[in-house]
DNA sequence: GGTAGTGTCTATAGCAGCTATAGAGTCAAT
DNA sequence: ATTGACTCTATAGCTGCTATAGACACTACC
C-alpha cells in the first residue's frame, strides 16, 4: 500500500516540501504516481529517508549522504571512505567543541564586565569597542583577544 | 586622513565585498565620496567596523548587532537588554556544546560499529539504516535512537 | 600620449538546506 | 454543490557572505 508524501512525511518527521527538495537533489529517486499525478511511495523510499534523516542529525550534509547512498547501492567496494567520512566528522565535532567553549569564555567574562545598568559606561559595550581582554587565551592564539590583528601589531612585536 | 574601501578592508581584516554589504545592510552609514565616486572612510568608521567584526566572532548576527549599534548610538537607556542578550548567547553556547559532545558519542560508536572493510556487512551502513543504537542515551531523550518517532512508537508506548 | 596593472564601482547570482508563497488541481465528506 | 484538506509546480526568501561581469579610475612606466 504506497504512501502519498504527506504520509511520508508524518512516518518520517520530516515536511513534505523536504521530501519534494531531496527528491530535487536527487537523493530520493522520482516515485511512481497517480493518475492525477500525486507522488507515491514505497517501504523502500521509506527506508532511505529514514537512512538520509539519521545521516542529517548526525551533521552530514547532503553531498555526504549522496556519497553513502551511491556505496549503500553498490555494496561491493570497500567502506574506508565511510570510516573516513566518520573521523572527519568526529574531528570536526571535536574542534567546533573546542571553538564554543573558549567562545563560552569569552562571553562569561563579557557578561561579567557590565557593573551598571546604563549603555553610558557598559562594560560590555566597551569590551566590544576595544576588545575583550579575556586572560583564559594569553598564551594561545585567539582571535578575539588578538583582533584587530593587523591594527595592533603596528605598534608591538608583529611579524617577529 | 580618510581610507579607501581596501586599505580599510586591510585594517579590518574583513573583505571589501564585505564592506559593502555592512552599507547595504545598514550596520555601517553610507561615507562619503570622492568625485569619482569612490568610498572614503574615518577612523570612526574603522572603529565602528572594528565592534562589528567583534561582535561576529562572538556568534552574534546581524540583527542583534544592528540593535547593539543603535545602544551604543544612544547611550541613555538601560543596558538590561544587553546583559540578556549576552546571557543568551551563553545558554545557546551552552545547548550547542551539549548536543555536540552527545553527537560526537553517537560517531564514536558509529565509527565502532564497523569491523570489515567492505560495505556489504559495513556496520556504520547498518547503523544508519536501522538505528545507531548506542546505550550513552537509554534515559534521556535523544532524537538519534529514538528515530523515526512516530513509527517506531507504533510498538512501543506512545504518547502515554 | 599610450598602456598595463591595480583598485573601485554597480548589479546580479550563487552557496546550504531548507521554508514560504502563489495559484491551480484533486479528493473525500457533507 | 461546496467545503476543507491535500497535492502539484514554480518561484522567492532566509543568513552572511562570496563570486562574477562589465565599466570606470588611478598610478607608474615608456
Amino acid at each position: 500500500m504506497p504512501l502519498k508524501i504527506g504520509e511520508l512525511a508524518k512516518l518520517s518527521g520530516c515536511q513534505v516540501v523536504t521530501i519534494r527538495y531531496y527528491e530535487k537533489e536527487g537523493l530520493l529517486p522520482p516515485p511512481e504516481r497517480t493518475n492525477s499525478n500525486y507522488r507515491l511511495y514505497s517501504e523502500g523510499d521509506v527506508e532511505r529517508l529514514h537512512f538520509i534523516r539519521r545521516c542529517r542529525l548526525h551533521g552530514m550534509n547532503l553531498a555526504e549522504i549522496r556519497k553513502l547512498l551511491a556505496f549503500k547501492d553498490n555494496p561491493t567496494v570497500s567502506c574506508a571512505w565511510v570510516n573516513d567520512l566518520v573521523d572527519k566528522h568526529i574531528a570536526d565535532v571535536e574542534s567546533q567543541i573546542a571553538s564554543l567553549q573558549h567562545l563560552k569564555k569569552h562571553l562569561e567574562a563579557l557578561r561579567h564586565a557590565c557593573t551598571g545598568d546604563h549603555v553610558q559606561g557598559c562594560g560590555i559595550i566597551d569590551s566590544l569597542d576595544h576588545g575583550s581582554h579575556c586572560t583564559c587565551c594569553e598564551e594561545e592564539h585567539c582571535p578575539l583577544n588578538e583582533y584587530p590583528a593587523s591594527a595592533d601589531h603596528a605598534h608591538g612585536e608583529a611579524a617577529k
